[in-house]
DNA sequence: AATGAATGAGAGTTCATTCAT
DNA sequence: TATGAATGAACTCTCATTCAT
């Protein structure tokens, strides 16, 4: 059910064919995240799952495709993890704070993540942009519905949700290379006392 | 140790030398802008720049070295490309505005610099941290200044330099694909009011 | 030493059994007549036949083997198609012309042949010794009968049945290719001919 | 000057190059003819021609390719080789039979030939048909020029032309396998006598 | 008897780098 | 300094065959 609906029937038939499949995917998390798309091996990949250089074929039909089924995987789950904190926010703004805040928890706890998902616009770019569209949409309707109910400045337009979305992913990111020693919650403070301000009604 | 200083050894004594390695530096911006790092070829660029195969490493030392230098060329090319339009600039926002106003111009005239400037993070992190520490300390440098005159709000800090640094490259960098139409100095002036909003004092 | 028996040990007990070898059998054909020996799967073979890949090695022992099979298979079938064409015959050469008119035609029917005689050589070349050189002495058998009865030369000898044998597997193997257009019947004329009385004018 | 006229400027430009090229050759052509063209394997070839494995393709872009220089270089050593044979004659049924012999002769030298020749059907449809069909034109117009002249009859057509290379092809590949004893001269004398009376008493 | 996952040796090919001329 | 041939390790991918269920 998830990266192109049924591509080719490499979908497992068993329950060791379904282990299988979920070793060589957090396998490959591993694997890209710590090397990058080419300089990871899908003979490292098959190591770290336990399994035979061949046996993944008979999961994935190349490098590529393991590696679509992976950044689809992770968008997944990235917005099943933000997606709560956003919905339990009391306004627009706050919403957008407890995104970041959530975002930059998630990546903190899956630093494969941060490689995979920089480096899916040039191995797929089809489906990063797919991924950014996506969430610039659900930023930019947020924000006109928070301004609908007067919340946020009237004139928002869609350039605002991009922007939002940009400093999100720059700091979410690079949050553990930039300042690993400062919980999460204090720079979403700041981030959001400073969205607040330029967006206020 | 030595991509910053200008290689030491393998600097060229000749003008015809000089020409070569020039033309080498233009033609792996060209070919690492196509492919990225790991699918541009070393035979490529010599092709593209005319010249034997055997003939690069009379200039660089390996395929990660001229990719150094390429980075640091493309770095410095930037600065020197925004930093007038920043120094003619009213006051701190309006500089801002016209930093990023620049920076997405020049995106747009050399294309190559995008995907050169983000691949740099994986294959050469040293220069990619200075490269953005150093922006953004120049960013923080300047919104204390202002900050000092009174010009945003007293309680900058380094979080909004870092803000302000990925609206601007995630807008510059991914312009071409988000907006082509659009005139960059639109962009502009949404952000730039946005962050007089957020920043002002 | 099992090729030619029937296996020995492999051959199906039940109705179904049979079905599905012969359905192997089959998809065998068309699988090597496309895609040659070399290049021809197993996995494509089961896949085609409607079979799982491990049910294979139920029937047959190895991918050489279901060639074999398929060559001793196909050979018994040529002569069964060929040999009461030739014995409807009322003469020697009239026999030679209707034994090429009819293989012409069963090849034009069954294209998939062409190819696997041509690779059973090279894979099989037991059998292939003993497919032409069977053919080869049952046409130098004919001719010395024929001799006997003064119907052609006396002094025939078995390079002129390898001689024939070779024009009508050239001409037979690659009519397809040379003259899809022209009627099997006037090649068969034309040789038969030829066969007749040679080239002096 | 042979295969592609000029491909893509694989062609050596020194002398070292051309000799390590011939060596690829000539290994090639022992290795597909002792294994077939798809169990020969390159890392075999430049083992036997003593070069490093990724030499080979400094001069062949593919197996293929290698494959397709072989088949033009031994078409064209073979109509080196016979033409000579053929143009002493004195006349069309002796240039045939000479053409033969000489053929005979040389497939004995160069056994590798054989297969290779054989197999270039599959693996390059193209050249395969270009070779054969030179080679019936060529008998077909010397029928028809000896037709003019009064040496053969006069209603002589392609089919003959055909008829006479099949048997050629046929005799000629399959002489070591058959008949490894007997002298080419002999078989050649046997086959010329077919040709010019037949097979009539 | 039938299934399909698992295996691993081996194939063709690429490419950064070295070296003799 | 310039050239281009030489190198070999590493890579992705295939497939006949085996095995547990």
């Amino acid at each position: 059910m998830a990266e192109a609906a049924g591509a080719e029937d490499k979908t497992p038939r068993t329950e060791r064919g379904r282990r299988t499949r979920r070793a060589l995917l957090d396998a490959a998390a591993l694997e890209f995240g710590e090397h990058g798309f080419h300089l990871a091996s899908i003979s490292a990949i098959t190591r770290r799952a336990g399994v035979a250089l061949g046996s993944f074929y008979t999961y994935f039909d190349s490098k590529d495709a393991i590696f679509r089924a992976l950044v689809s995987d992770m968008s997944a789950r990235v917005r099943d993890h933000v997606a709560p904190a956003i919905r339990g926010a009391p306004d627009a703004l706050a919403a957008e704070r407890a995104g970041l805040d959530s975002f930059l928890g998630f990546v903190r706890d899956h630093k494969e993540i941060y490689r995979i998902i920089d480096e899916a616009e040039f191995v797929d770019p089809a489906s990063f942009r797919r991924h950014y569209a996506s969430t610039a949409e659900r930023i930019a309707h947020r924000l006109r519905e928070a301004a609908a109910r007067g919340e946020v400045r009237a004139d928002v337009e869609d350039a605002h949700a991009w922007a939002v979305m940009g400093m999100n992913v720059f700091l979410g990111l690079r949050y553990g290379v930039w300042a690993e020693d400062r919980p999460t919650g204090q720079v979403a403070d700041v981030i959001a006392d400073f969205l607040r301000r330029g967006l206020a009604a």
